[in-house]
DNA sequence: TGGGTCATGTAACCTGTTACATGATTAG
DNA sequence: CTAATCATGTAACAGGTTACATGACCCA
């Protein structure tokens, strides 16, 4: 359950609340996991319920109410064991639309196969252009709170994220030029 | 929905029942998709009931008795339509457990992750092994049933499991080669 | 005589998505 | 004055997972 130990994982850094974990989904975890608000909220009240976290209101004037979250013993512990099994299996396997839709893609008409593969080259460069700064992201975020540590395995998923964006893109170039050269 | 449309598109190839494309979804797609049985009987009935398809039942003596599955007009219509979205946003986004599992090893020891990257190391050199027999897996599947552009898709998506595996070791070395070195 | 293939599913459950609702404050 | 941010969720639905059930045939 990638989403309940992300979340678990995220609450051993600091304890925080619903919009904040959600705010770290959006802006850092991204490109590796993806997840709504509503899914976040309804999570935070099953694994209280478990006994992983406990919670505390904190009242504010000025600004809605916040539910403050942080682990327990028992969150840890469950936490621990879930990042032992390493989940290497997972790391090959792939959920991709895309290309269910190419190994399907002849019916379609070669002009609109190209076209496509093209938009896909655009967002590959920008997704690269955008890793540049992605650097600043989770650093300033967590600057003060993760270990060096952390840090290091935080790097090693920004390398991924590097090596994926530029595999994808060399893919779509020799793919474009395979498509263009068999007309 | 990319389990519906796949399935389409293989019964658009040609007619067949569930247990078919339930091999078909564990021998040749499952590098971009995997579906469980379960699922995909229960796809068919609501696919069915949508009228993408109509089935036949044909008796056997010796073995069980199957339903044999055909697109309709109305599905064609259907596989068209979901083909030309092309589904490019989708080639950049990923889903992975492994990631997140790395993102938060901080918390555990060096040993472990780097035992865990080196089972992932095998598991890439057997992924990229097997890649050199799999030529024949959808080939000698589909050699008389598909056209030349099919083949041509297929290929693409071929080249992109090489180059995603290929990428994933280069990755994963490195990865073993920093955490070594900063011991 | 035991395990694999053929062939169908059901039921319960878990996870993810989409749409909606509320309502104050603050920055442009 | 309008849009974004803060902060919480609910409800309904879609899609994926796990466990189970049936029963004959074929091969070692």
């Amino acid at each position: 359950m990638p989403l309940r130990h992300g979340m678990l994982g995220l609450l051993n850094y600091k304890s925080m609340t619903g919009y904040e974990l959600n705010k770290i989904f959006r802006d850092s975890l991204r490109f590796f996991w993806q997840a709504q608000p509503s899914q976040i909220y309804r999570e935070l009240n099953a694994m209280e319920k478990d006994g992983l976290l406990s919670s505390a209101l904190k009242i504010q004037e000025d600004r809605p109410n916040k539910k403050i979250y942080s682990i327990t013993e028992s969150g840890k512990h469950e936490l621990e064991h879930w990042l032992a099994q390493g989940h290497v299996e997972d790391a090959l396997s792939m959920r991709s639309a895309f290309l269910m839709n190419l190994f399907l893609a002849g019916d379609l008409s070669r002009d609109k196969n190209l076209n496509n593969l093209k938009e896909l080259k655009t967002k590959c460069e920008q997704a690269l252009a955008q890793m540049e700064n992605s650097e600043t992201a989770v650093h300033e975020c967590y600057e003060n709170v993760m270990s060096a540590d952390q840090k290091l395995y935080w790097g090693l998923t920004d390398i991924f994220g590097r090596y994926y964006y530029e595999m994808c893109l060399r893919w779509v170039q020799d793919a474009i030029r395979i498509l263009e050269g068999w007309s």
